[in-house]
DNA sequence: ATTAAAATATGATAAAAATCATATTTAAGA
DNA sequence: TCTTAAATATGATTTTTATCATATTTTAAT
């Protein structure tokens, strides 16, 4: 469904979400330990989200990674766009170009009524919320 | 969601479902081009589908590939695991070792309960289902 | 100003998935 | 029984994805 680089993305994304603020920044070693992830590849990672304003970060001495404000507005389809881009969540399951209820797939009513349901909600669906939720121990980060 | 590999075993399984028949057997150079798949690929995979008695073939002269009485009531699902295995559409999308609602990563609430619905429909629709479903125009079976 | 601690940019390597190629086996038909 | 048309088995190559490594830039603190 993602591919290892979004899933790593989400899970950084998260740890940061809960762990860090403008206040409390934190270095790569920081992240990737904690959620299991190699250092140079999540760094890697980050690098893109940070480019892409989902992350913020700060170079030199106390410098490091967090989430503002704004950041943990950031909803998980952003995520995942940036990271495996615009088409892999929408295309149709059997390769056509388009996937279009007008000239459907053999597959397609066959998932994409609940496709698009999760699709709506991993776009209405904030960093801060998903922290929150975690935080009430209501579902947990792996690592 | 599937691999391609999975994608193309399906859409030639599904070919053979529409076209061929015990009295029909169908080469595999007249599969691999209306499904528009490299032969030699998609060769490896019918082999392996024949393997798992999920299509018929016979080898030699007049021979080919088809799908029998039996193979028509072969489910997608059946398809999924035989190329990707079993783990790979049951597995948590942030990889936690299961998949698991009493220990649910982050995102578990945001998809479970349809991508199980999902899942259990494409355990239950059968090739004959779906070649039904082609033969009466209501879907398309994709290049 | 200098140093050091951080992210950033870039590229190299490794592993996996997709694709291509070919020699072997089987069975129908002459 | 011989030939030939087909699947089968096996393996090589290419492409993509995942992973690792390192040199460069930025900035806080001395
Ligand atoms: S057309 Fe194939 S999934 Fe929609
Ligand atoms: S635990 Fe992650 S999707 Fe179910």
């Amino acid at each position: 469904m993602f591919s290892n680089s979004t899933k790593y993305a989400i899970k950084a994304t998260l740890y940061l979400a809960v762990h860090s603020s403008e206040k409390r920044k934190i270095v790569i070693n920081d992240i990737a330990d904690p959620i299991n992830v190699p250092k140079a590849y999540i760094a890697k990672i980050l690098q893109v989200l940070s480019k892409k304003n989902l992350i913020s970060s700060t170079k030199g001495p106390k410098g490091g990674f967090y989430t503002s404000k704004e950041n943990l507005q950031v909803k998980i389809s952003d995520i995942v766009k940036a990271i495996d881009g615009e088409e892999r969540m929408n295309s149709c399951l059997l390769s056509l170009k388009e996937c279009d209820s007008n000239n459907p797939c053999s597959l397609h009513h066959l998932v994409y009524f609940e496709k698009q349901k999760i699709i709506k909600r991993l776009g209405k669906t904030s960093l801060h919320d998903l922290a929150s939720h975690i935080k009430d121990g209501k579902s947990v980060l792996p690592l």
